[in-house]
DNA sequence: TAGGATGATTCTCA
DNA sequence: TGAGAATCATCCTA
């Protein structure tokens, strides 16, 4: 039996359905279609089920993308990609062993019964009550199934939630680069989307990163205003020497990313009367 | 080890 | 949908 985070895959043998094969079994309820409707909508959602495009990977990229998960390459995303597209495996191997389990039962039970209409008189209703039966008890078994791969997801989802909780400090190169950034536009600290792309280059982190600590930096600019001085007033400087560097030299104004500064940045614009409102 | 710094998440709003 | 604000969780340093 595999296990992945808590998933076990349930066995499945014809001997199990034996001793229910009863009149009490048949008046047993039918499995709530609501739930199973949830259970099937929520293995759609998560890329478990439904219509493969693109092999299992491309799925469990559709699902990491409805977990809130961005297009990013980490280890960890790709890591609860392959643990997801796993699930999925087991997923369907353990549909198609019900199935084919369900199928030979049936043909079975029917063999067992013509051989019993030699003995005793069998009616069609009493053959199609029997199949009934059986196929409710698979159709249970399988919900059983789409329930616990309901929670491997889940449980996969949460621990990936967490993992991404938990930070790492940028590097201090990335952390200059932002700041001189963040600083040289103190006038209009909001990237472009372009900007953003190029900073997550510059610095290694992803667009979202770039907007958080954006995001970050703005309030605690605005609340904190005196805390920053120092820190503008030395990334002003900063980038004064650069672009004047920049101009004494007089050759690098036209590289692609580097506009106005070494760092690639406009030239300094910080003026303490033209900040954030 | 406490407290500040910092990246991430969530909620609200325009 | 992006930004602001509050908050959480972790890191870092004295």
């Amino acid at each position: 039996m595999r296990c992945i985070l808590g998933y076990r895959a349930v066995g499945v043998t014809t001997a199990c359905f034996v001793p229910v094969l009863s009149i009490r079994g048949a008046q047993e309820e039918e499995p709530p279609d609501a739930q199973l409707m949830r259970l099937d909508n929520m293995l759609l959602a998560e890329g478990v089920s439904g219509p493969e495009k693109g092999g299992g990977s491309a799925a469990a990229a559709a699902a990491a993308a409805s977990a809130g998960v961005g297009p990013d390459n980490s280890a960890e995303h790709s890591d609860y990609r392959a643990k997801l597209t796993q699930i999925r495996g087991i997923y369907h191997t353990e549909l198609e062993k019900y199935e084919q389990a369900c199928n030979e039962f049936t043909t079975h039970v029917m063999n067992l019964l013509r051989e019993q209409s030699r003995t005793r008189p069998i009616s069609p209703k009493e053959i199609e009550r029997m199949v009934g039966i059986i196929h409710r008890k698979f159709s249970s078994i399988q919900m059983q199934l789409k329930q616990s791969t309901c929670e491997a997801v889940m449980i996969l989802r949460s621990r990936f939630l967490d993992a991404r909780r938990k930070r790492r400090n940028f590097n201090k190169q990335a952390t200059e680069i932002l700041n001189e950034y963040f600083y040289s536009h103190l006038s209009n600290p909001y990237p472009s989307e372009e900007a953003k792309e190029e900073l997550g280059k510059k610095c290694s982190i992803t667009v979202s990163q770039v907007s958080n600590w954006f995001g970050n930096k703005r309030i605690r600019y605005k609340k904190n205003i005196g805390k920053f001085q120092e820190e503008a007033n030395m990334y002003a400087a900063k980038t004064a020497v650069s672009a004047a560097s920049v101009s004494a030299h007089g050759s690098q104004a036209n590289s692609p990313s580097t506009p106005n500064s070494a760092g690639g940045y406009p030239s300094p614009c910080y003026q303490p009367d033209r900040r954030i409102q």
